[in-house]
DNA sequence: CATAAAAAAGATGTACTTATCTTTTATATA
DNA sequence: TATATAAAAGATAAGTACATCTTTTTTATG
Protein backbone atom coordinates (compact mmCIF):
# COMPACT_ATOMS: atom_id res chain seq x y z
CA UNK A 1 0.00 0.00 0.00
CA UNK A 2 3.00 2.34 0.97
CA UNK A 3 5.41 2.40 -1.06
CA UNK A 4 8.96 2.17 1.04
CA UNK A 5 9.75 5.69 0.64
CA UNK A 6 6.84 6.46 2.29
CA UNK A 7 7.53 3.91 5.03
CA UNK A 8 10.73 4.92 5.40
CA UNK A 9 9.63 8.60 5.65
CA UNK A 10 7.17 8.43 8.31
CA UNK A 11 9.89 6.49 10.56
CA UNK A 12 12.60 9.12 9.87
CA UNK A 13 9.79 12.02 10.41
CA UNK A 14 8.62 10.71 13.96
CA UNK A 15 12.52 10.15 14.67
CA UNK A 16 13.08 13.69 14.05
CA UNK A 17 9.99 14.42 15.82
CA UNK A 18 10.96 12.90 18.98
CA UNK A 19 14.66 13.37 19.13
CA UNK A 20 15.76 16.32 17.40
CA UNK A 21 15.47 20.52 17.66
CA UNK A 22 16.04 23.22 16.33
CA UNK A 23 19.15 23.81 18.64
CA UNK A 24 19.84 19.86 18.32
CA UNK A 25 19.56 18.81 14.35
CA UNK A 26 20.30 15.42 13.25
CA UNK A 27 22.27 15.30 10.12
CA UNK A 28 20.03 12.09 7.56
CA UNK A 29 23.21 9.71 7.81
CA UNK A 30 22.96 9.56 11.40
CA UNK A 31 19.07 9.18 11.55
CA UNK A 32 19.43 6.67 9.04
CA UNK A 33 21.92 4.53 11.24
CA UNK A 34 19.58 5.10 13.95
CA UNK A 35 16.50 3.77 12.12
CA UNK A 36 18.48 1.25 10.37
CA UNK A 37 17.57 2.71 6.32
CA UNK A 38 19.96 3.48 3.88
CA UNK A 39 21.80 6.34 4.49
CA UNK A 40 21.47 8.17 0.99
CA UNK A 41 17.98 7.06 0.21
CA UNK A 42 17.00 8.82 3.29
CA UNK A 43 19.11 11.39 1.95
CA UNK A 44 16.84 12.06 -1.15
CA UNK A 45 13.84 11.52 1.55
CA UNK A 46 14.70 14.03 3.21
CA UNK A 47 15.28 16.38 0.33
CA UNK A 48 11.61 16.02 -0.64
CA UNK A 49 10.08 16.55 2.86
CA UNK A 50 11.86 19.32 2.92
CA UNK A 51 11.17 21.38 -0.36
CA UNK A 52 7.37 20.30 0.85
CA UNK A 53 8.50 22.21 4.15
CA UNK A 54 7.15 19.17 6.23
CA UNK A 55 10.45 19.01 8.08
CA UNK A 56 13.25 22.15 8.62
CA UNK A 57 16.48 21.84 7.15
CA UNK A 58 19.80 23.80 7.37
CA UNK A 59 23.13 23.15 5.82
CA UNK A 60 26.40 23.74 7.13
CA UNK A 61 28.40 22.99 10.40
CA UNK A 62 26.16 21.39 13.35
CA UNK A 63 23.44 21.65 10.57
CA UNK A 64 20.62 19.04 10.06
CA UNK A 65 17.35 18.14 10.20
CA UNK A 66 14.45 19.01 12.84
CA UNK A 67 10.83 20.12 13.17
CA UNK A 68 9.50 23.08 14.72
CA UNK A 69 6.06 23.64 16.17
CA UNK A 70 4.74 24.41 12.69
CA UNK A 71 5.93 21.30 11.29
CA UNK A 72 4.94 18.95 14.16
CA UNK A 73 1.46 20.25 13.96
CA UNK A 74 0.90 19.14 10.59
CA UNK A 75 -0.19 15.48 10.25
CA UNK A 76 0.84 12.01 9.16
CA UNK A 77 -1.14 12.18 5.65
CA UNK A 78 1.10 15.57 4.62
CA UNK A 79 4.07 12.97 4.44
CA UNK A 80 2.49 10.16 2.78
CA UNK A 81 0.72 12.76 -0.34
CA UNK A 82 3.66 14.57 -0.82
CA UNK A 83 5.97 11.13 -0.92
CA UNK A 84 3.12 8.76 -2.91
CA UNK A 85 0.38 11.04 -3.27
CA UNK A 86 -2.89 10.37 -2.24
CA UNK A 87 -4.09 7.58 -4.82
CA UNK A 88 -3.97 5.03 -2.88
CA UNK A 89 -6.85 6.60 -1.15
CA UNK A 90 -9.42 6.55 -3.91
CA UNK A 91 -7.78 3.27 -5.87
CA UNK A 92 -9.77 -0.05 -6.21
CA UNK A 93 -8.50 -2.98 -4.58
CA UNK A 94 -8.69 -4.87 -7.78
CA UNK A 95 -7.40 -1.83 -9.61
CA UNK A 96 -10.90 -1.43 -11.42
CA UNK A 97 -11.16 2.01 -12.77
CA UNK A 98 -14.87 2.52 -12.56
CA UNK A 99 -15.07 1.12 -9.18
CA UNK A 100 -17.39 3.44 -7.14
CA UNK A 101 -20.34 3.08 -4.43
CA UNK A 102 -22.37 3.25 -7.20
CA UNK A 103 -20.24 0.59 -9.42
CA UNK A 104 -18.65 -1.32 -6.53
CA UNK A 105 -16.25 -4.26 -7.14
CA UNK A 106 -16.75 -7.50 -4.98
CA UNK A 107 -14.92 -5.81 -1.70
CA UNK A 108 -15.59 -2.75 -2.27
CA UNK A 109 -17.87 -2.44 0.86
CA UNK A 110 -15.09 -3.90 2.74
CA UNK A 111 -12.23 -1.64 1.40
CA UNK A 112 -14.05 1.84 1.15
CA UNK A 113 -14.92 2.28 5.03
CA UNK A 114 -11.56 1.23 6.27
CA UNK A 115 -9.75 3.23 3.62
CA UNK A 116 -11.81 6.55 4.56
CA UNK A 117 -11.36 5.27 8.16
CA UNK A 118 -7.57 5.22 7.86
CA UNK A 119 -7.68 8.32 5.39
CA UNK A 120 -9.22 10.10 8.18
CA UNK A 121 -6.79 8.89 10.91
CA UNK A 122 -3.70 10.05 9.05
CA UNK A 123 -5.78 13.51 8.48
CA UNK A 124 -6.56 14.36 11.84
CA UNK A 125 -3.90 13.47 14.12
CA UNK A 126 -0.70 15.62 13.84
CA UNK A 127 3.03 14.32 13.87
CA UNK A 128 3.23 15.41 17.06
CA UNK A 129 0.40 13.02 18.39
CA UNK A 130 2.08 10.22 17.14
CA UNK A 131 5.49 11.49 18.54
CA UNK A 132 3.90 11.77 21.84
CA UNK A 133 1.99 8.90 21.72
CA UNK A 134 5.58 6.92 20.84
CA UNK A 135 7.47 9.08 24.07
CA UNK A 136 4.96 7.39 26.55
CA UNK A 137 5.71 4.21 24.98
CA UNK A 138 2.18 3.56 23.41
CA UNK A 139 3.96 2.69 20.36
CA UNK A 140 7.20 2.19 18.49
CA UNK A 141 9.06 3.45 15.28
CA UNK A 142 11.66 1.17 15.42
CA UNK A 143 11.97 -2.29 17.18
CA UNK A 144 15.71 -4.24 16.00
CA UNK B 1 -1.28 -3.77 -1.34
CA UNK B 2 -2.00 -6.13 -4.37
CA UNK B 3 0.34 -6.39 -7.25
CA UNK B 4 -0.71 -5.48 -10.88
CA UNK B 5 -0.55 -9.43 -11.35
CA UNK B 6 -2.67 -10.52 -8.31
CA UNK B 7 -5.50 -7.72 -9.64
CA UNK B 8 -5.32 -9.20 -13.51
CA UNK B 9 -5.86 -12.58 -12.05
CA UNK B 10 -8.79 -11.54 -9.51
CA UNK B 11 -10.52 -10.13 -12.73
CA UNK B 12 -9.26 -12.80 -15.42
CA UNK B 13 -10.86 -15.76 -12.62
CA UNK B 14 -14.38 -13.91 -12.27
CA UNK B 15 -14.21 -13.49 -15.44
CA UNK B 16 -13.69 -17.39 -16.64
CA UNK B 17 -15.85 -18.46 -13.58
CA UNK B 18 -19.08 -16.20 -15.30
CA UNK B 19 -18.39 -17.21 -18.82
CA UNK B 20 -16.52 -20.23 -19.37
CA UNK B 21 -17.27 -24.00 -18.43
CA UNK B 22 -15.77 -27.24 -19.74
CA UNK B 23 -17.48 -27.35 -22.73
CA UNK B 24 -16.85 -23.53 -23.49
CA UNK B 25 -13.38 -22.91 -23.21
CA UNK B 26 -11.65 -19.39 -23.42
CA UNK B 27 -8.08 -18.94 -24.50
CA UNK B 28 -5.90 -16.11 -22.58
CA UNK B 29 -5.97 -13.69 -25.63
CA UNK B 30 -9.59 -13.43 -25.73
CA UNK B 31 -10.25 -12.96 -21.95
CA UNK B 32 -7.21 -10.30 -22.15
CA UNK B 33 -9.38 -8.42 -24.27
CA UNK B 34 -12.51 -8.89 -22.97
CA UNK B 35 -10.92 -7.04 -19.48
CA UNK B 36 -8.44 -4.90 -21.36
CA UNK B 37 -5.10 -6.63 -19.82
CA UNK B 38 -1.86 -7.33 -21.76
CA UNK B 39 -2.51 -10.15 -23.39
CA UNK B 40 1.13 -12.09 -22.90
CA UNK B 41 0.88 -10.94 -19.14
CA UNK B 42 -2.15 -12.71 -18.87
CA UNK B 43 -1.14 -15.99 -20.40
CA UNK B 44 1.74 -16.14 -17.75
CA UNK B 45 -0.67 -15.61 -14.97
CA UNK B 46 -2.51 -17.89 -16.12
CA UNK B 47 0.35 -20.68 -15.81
CA UNK B 48 0.57 -19.61 -12.86
CA UNK B 49 -2.96 -20.23 -11.69
CA UNK B 50 -3.22 -23.11 -13.67
CA UNK B 51 0.22 -25.21 -11.86
CA UNK B 52 -1.59 -23.98 -8.84
CA UNK B 53 -4.76 -25.78 -10.12
CA UNK B 54 -7.00 -22.74 -9.82
CA UNK B 55 -7.89 -22.85 -13.04
CA UNK B 56 -8.00 -25.55 -15.34
CA UNK B 57 -6.65 -25.37 -18.58
CA UNK B 58 -6.80 -27.65 -21.97
CA UNK B 59 -4.10 -27.59 -24.98
CA UNK B 60 -5.14 -27.71 -28.50
CA UNK B 61 -8.09 -26.61 -30.68
CA UNK B 62 -11.05 -25.71 -28.82
CA UNK B 63 -8.55 -25.60 -26.03
CA UNK B 64 -8.49 -22.92 -23.17
CA UNK B 65 -9.02 -22.18 -19.64
CA UNK B 66 -11.86 -22.49 -17.53
CA UNK B 67 -13.28 -23.92 -13.93
CA UNK B 68 -15.79 -26.69 -12.22
CA UNK B 69 -16.87 -27.15 -9.93
CA UNK B 70 -13.97 -27.84 -7.65
CA UNK B 71 -11.95 -24.69 -8.43
CA UNK B 72 -15.24 -22.35 -7.96
CA UNK B 73 -15.08 -24.11 -4.49
CA UNK B 74 -12.08 -22.32 -3.87
CA UNK B 75 -11.25 -19.01 -2.16
CA UNK B 76 -10.26 -15.59 -3.92
CA UNK B 77 -6.99 -15.51 -1.31
CA UNK B 78 -6.23 -18.60 -2.88
CA UNK B 79 -5.57 -17.02 -5.68
CA UNK B 80 -3.67 -13.82 -3.99
CA UNK B 81 -1.53 -16.41 -2.24
CA UNK B 82 -0.32 -18.48 -5.48
CA UNK B 83 0.85 -14.70 -6.80
CA UNK B 84 1.84 -12.49 -4.29
CA UNK B 85 1.81 -15.20 -1.35
CA UNK B 86 0.08 -13.84 2.20
CA UNK B 87 2.91 -11.47 3.36
CA UNK B 88 0.87 -8.51 3.05
CA UNK B 89 -1.48 -9.48 5.65
CA UNK B 90 0.76 -9.86 8.58
CA UNK B 91 3.36 -6.73 7.07
CA UNK B 92 3.28 -3.68 9.30
CA UNK B 93 2.09 -0.77 7.48
CA UNK B 94 4.72 1.42 8.08
CA UNK B 95 7.23 -1.71 7.51
CA UNK B 96 8.51 -2.40 10.88
CA UNK B 97 9.61 -5.77 11.45
CA UNK B 98 8.74 -6.24 14.91
CA UNK B 99 4.85 -4.64 14.72
CA UNK B 100 2.70 -6.59 16.16
CA UNK B 101 -0.11 -6.49 19.34
CA UNK B 102 2.67 -6.12 21.86
CA UNK B 103 4.60 -3.77 20.22
CA UNK B 104 2.42 -1.99 18.19
CA UNK B 105 3.31 0.56 15.74
CA UNK B 106 1.41 4.07 15.82
CA UNK B 107 -1.33 3.04 13.32
CA UNK B 108 -1.53 -0.56 14.20
CA UNK B 109 -5.20 -0.78 15.95
CA UNK B 110 -6.90 0.43 12.93
CA UNK B 111 -4.52 -1.25 10.66
CA UNK B 112 -4.89 -4.78 12.04
CA UNK B 113 -8.03 -5.56 12.31
CA UNK B 114 -8.87 -4.23 9.18
CA UNK B 115 -6.35 -6.55 7.20
CA UNK B 116 -7.66 -9.90 9.80
CA UNK B 117 -11.49 -8.78 7.71
CA UNK B 118 -10.14 -8.71 4.81
CA UNK B 119 -8.45 -11.83 4.95
CA UNK B 120 -11.24 -13.43 6.53
CA UNK B 121 -13.55 -12.24 3.91
CA UNK B 122 -11.37 -13.63 1.16
CA UNK B 123 -10.70 -16.81 2.41
CA UNK B 124 -13.86 -17.64 3.53
CA UNK B 125 -16.35 -16.50 0.37
CA UNK B 126 -15.67 -18.45 -2.71
CA UNK B 127 -15.21 -18.01 -6.32
CA UNK B 128 -18.44 -19.15 -6.92
CA UNK B 129 -19.86 -16.91 -4.49
CA UNK B 130 -17.85 -13.47 -6.44
CA UNK B 131 -19.10 -14.46 -9.66
CA UNK B 132 -22.86 -14.92 -8.25
CA UNK B 133 -22.70 -11.82 -7.00
CA UNK B 134 -21.42 -10.04 -10.55
CA UNK B 135 -23.76 -12.28 -12.20
CA UNK B 136 -26.38 -10.66 -10.64
CA UNK B 137 -25.14 -7.51 -10.80
CA UNK B 138 -24.26 -6.51 -7.36
CA UNK B 139 -21.09 -5.96 -8.30
CA UNK B 140 -18.79 -5.77 -11.04
CA UNK B 141 -15.64 -7.23 -12.23
CA UNK B 142 -14.91 -4.89 -15.77
CA UNK B 143 -16.40 -1.20 -16.24
CA UNK B 144 -15.36 0.61 -19.14
C1' DC C 1 38.95 34.68 5.03
C1' DA C 2 39.97 29.68 4.98
C1' DT C 3 38.22 25.46 6.41
C1' DA C 4 35.18 21.94 7.34
C1' DA C 5 30.59 20.32 7.85
C1' DA C 6 26.34 19.23 6.01
C1' DA C 7 22.44 19.73 2.79
C1' DA C 8 21.11 20.19 -2.30
C1' DA C 9 21.41 18.73 -6.79
C1' DG C 10 22.25 15.78 -10.34
C1' DA C 11 24.08 11.58 -12.40
C1' DT C 12 24.46 6.78 -12.18
C1' DG C 13 23.67 2.03 -11.02
C1' DT C 14 20.74 -2.10 -9.47
C1' DA C 15 16.81 -4.96 -8.79
C1' DC C 16 12.23 -6.00 -9.38
C1' DT C 17 7.87 -5.84 -11.59
C1' DT C 18 5.65 -5.67 -15.75
C1' DA C 19 5.34 -6.92 -20.39
C1' DT C 20 6.58 -9.23 -24.77
C1' DC C 21 8.49 -12.55 -27.99
C1' DT C 22 9.88 -17.16 -29.63
C1' DT C 23 9.99 -22.01 -29.45
C1' DT C 24 8.12 -26.33 -27.81
C1' DT C 25 4.49 -29.50 -26.49
C1' DA C 26 -0.11 -31.38 -26.52
C1' DT C 27 -4.40 -32.47 -28.75
C1' DA C 28 -8.81 -32.21 -31.40
C1' DT C 29 -10.37 -33.15 -35.84
C1' DA C 30 -10.29 -33.29 -40.88
C1' DT D 1 -1.74 -39.18 -39.74
C1' DA D 2 -1.22 -34.28 -41.06
C1' DT D 3 -2.68 -29.93 -39.73
C1' DA D 4 -4.05 -26.27 -37.06
C1' DT D 5 -4.88 -24.60 -32.59
C1' DA D 6 -3.79 -23.29 -28.12
C1' DA D 7 -1.24 -23.79 -23.78
C1' DA D 8 3.55 -24.34 -21.66
C1' DA D 9 8.08 -22.98 -21.30
C1' DG D 10 11.82 -20.17 -21.65
C1' DA D 11 14.27 -16.04 -23.22
C1' DT D 12 14.23 -11.22 -23.72
C1' DA D 13 12.99 -6.36 -23.15
C1' DA D 14 10.97 -2.19 -20.98
C1' DG D 15 9.71 0.50 -17.09
C1' DT D 16 9.78 1.79 -12.42
C1' DA D 17 11.15 1.88 -7.70
C1' DC D 18 15.09 1.50 -4.94
C1' DA D 19 19.64 2.76 -3.88
C1' DT D 20 24.19 4.95 -4.39
C1' DC D 21 27.79 8.12 -5.83
C1' DT D 22 29.76 12.62 -7.10
C1' DT D 23 29.74 17.48 -7.36
C1' DT D 24 27.97 21.91 -5.88
C1' DT D 25 26.17 25.16 -2.59
C1' DT D 26 25.61 27.00 1.89
C1' DT D 27 27.17 28.39 6.34
C1' DA D 28 29.18 28.13 11.13
C1' DT D 29 33.43 28.80 13.22
C1' DG D 30 38.52 29.09 13.93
Amino acid sequence: MLSNQSKYAIRAVLYLAINANKSNKLGSKKVAQLIDIPAPFLAKIFQTLSKAKIIKSTKGPNGGFYLTEKELSKNLIDVIECIDGLTMFNECFFGLPKCSDENPCAIHHIISPFKAELKNELSKKTIAYFAEETKKGKSFIFLK
